[in-house]
RNA sequence: GGAGAGGUGGCAGAGUGGUUGAAUGUACCUGACUCGAAAUCAGGCAUACACGCAAGUGUAUCGAGGGUUCGAAUCCCUCCCUCUCCGCCA
């Protein structure tokens, strides 16, 4: 959510920061609602100061033991009057939020102007793709026999899952285990466990609701509904929601590994086949809470923590610094990590590492007590670190053998009791 | 699932319709005393919002929402959460 004082002060600058964003503000209804907004809500106040004046004076007389049928006459009206007011007020001031909560984050002045994916800015790449002297195999067709079973999958709920056995399945453990280590034990994040169905408090303070409801999964239980988790940057990031958190405590630094669940409506015949875009995925993810000051700084890190797991990998990969037009609705400021898949013979993304700012703790109203003593709202950030599925698909494309056998990554190994390699049984 | 108890400021804890945003204690901040500290004394100490150039004035908030009333922390209704006991259960 944006500061409303900012949109009240600098209207115009707001609307052109947000059209680089595709995002096109209406001016003229904000004006409106704003002027409403203003005349109800001062009138509003006004009647309450009258009634709350009056109630005193009768108070006072009662206790007195005068006769207060002269004063009672008086404000006989007021009520209805007040009602109405405060009715209308509150009419106006749902309409707001329900304006403010769908407005993206302004995006950072270092951010790229573009439309689209194709205008994103390559920062830098690491690794070389290596060559291969055989006919290289997509991750599906080298999954297959070591136990990726998309069949399955789809027999237990339909398309979009996939089910794991054998050495497969325990490779991906070990993924997702080598990055919950490494970001724990390296760049000193905190291990949390979370829960997987939330409410949707939960899902408005990290911007999910209201605007993207048909992203989610959810549940009818008894009377209320609850949904699943679309990343655990949502449940690692409310846990400062309508907090005051000592400035002592920053940074904050969580990690989780958790599966993550989206409908990806909207994603009708994209990357229908294979891994790569599943309803039901595990990520290990990094959420930072920090001082406004130190955002940038915070971000810059947090690439870096996702890059050490590629490269500890030896996966190649680029970093990419997305343009206004292709960035989520929350972030000011995104870097995306892309791991190179001979398949596809591209990159594809396997990370999002964002700076949310000041948007989602507004939300949240998530604060920290500043130097002079006041509250002040925080500046939250969310990374991948990285998706393991992805990353599974990138580990089987890139170090698949001849034979049809896959090397499994000297990191790893450790996790899989020493096994070197994966081979069809 | 059944029975009961409870949710008030950072914490503890008063308050059952009227000058209550809320006694008191404690924590914290400032000042006095002191060489300094402790103790003691005095004062301060919630958040959000609106109007205003400002000084300031006003509004809202006692788990959440609704109702009764001129007036609600206090009465009524609905919901949420926590705790205790019983049952069931990984």
């Amino acid at each position: 959510m944006l500061d409303i004082q900012y949109l009240r002060n600098d209207l115009d600058a707001a609307a052109q920061r947000l059209a680089s964003r595709n995002y096109a503000f209406d001016k003229a209804s904000f004006a409106e609602l704003e002027a409403q907004r203003k005349e109800v809500q001062t009138r509003t106040q006004d009647l309450q100061a009258k009634r709350n004046n009056t109630s005193k004076q009768i108070g006072i007389a009662k206790s007195k033991g005068e006769d207060t049928s002269a004063i009672l006459a008086e404000v006989a009206t007021l009520g209805d009057e007040l009602k109405a007011a405060e009715e209308q007020l509150a009419v106006i001031q749902s309409q707001m939020q329900a304006f403010l909560q769908n407005i993206p984050n302004l995006p950072h002045e270092s951010v790229p102007v573009g439309k689209s994916e194709a205008d994103n800015i390559e920062v830098r790449k690491w690794g070389t793709p290596r060559s291969f002297d055989f006919e290289i195999k997509d991750h599906t067709d080298v999954g297959a026999p070591l136990g990726l079973d998309f069949d399955t999958g789809a027999k237990l709920s339909g398309a979009r899952f996939t089910f794991m056995r054998g050495q497969i399945a325990k490779l991906h453990r070990a993924l997702a285990q080598f990055m919950l280590d490494t970001q724990t034990e390296e760049h000193s994040y905190i291990e949390c466990y979370t829960p997987y169905m939330v409410n949707a408090e939960t899902l408005r303070g990290t911007g999910q609701l209201p605007k993207f409801e048909e992203d989610l999964f959810s549940l009818d239980h008894n009377e209320s509904k609850l949904y699943l988790i679309p990343t655990s940057e949502v449940t690692l990031t409310n846990i400062v929601r309508d907090e005051i958190v000592p400035l002592e405590s920053l940074p904050i630094k969580l990690t989780a590994h958790t599966p993550c669940f989206r409908s990806e409506a909207g994603s009708y015949g994209k990357d229908t086949k294979g891994m790569i875009r599943q309803h039901q995925f595990d990520k290990v993810e990094m959420v930072q809470i920090v001082h406004p000051e130190k955002s940038y700084a915070a971000l810059e890190e947090m690439v870096g923590h996702a890059e050490a797991i590629l490269q500890k990998l030896r996966l190649p990969y680029r970093v990419v610094s997305l343009c206004t037009g292709d960035m989520g609705f929350g972030a000011a400021k995104t870097y995306d990590l892309e791991v190179w898949l001979p398949a596809q013979n591209t990159y594809r993304e396997i990370s999002s590492v964002s700076n949310c700012e000041a948007f989602q703790a507004r939300r949240m109203q998530a604060r920290f007590r500043n130097e002079a003593g006041k509250p002040e709202l925080l500046h939250t950030l969310n990374g991948s670190g990285l998706a393991v599925g992805r990353t599974l698909v990138a580990v089987l494309e890139n170090y698949q053998n001849a034979d049809g056998s896959v090397t499994i990554p000297e990191i790893l190994r450790p996790y899989m009791k020493g096994l070197e390699q994966l081979k069809a049984s």
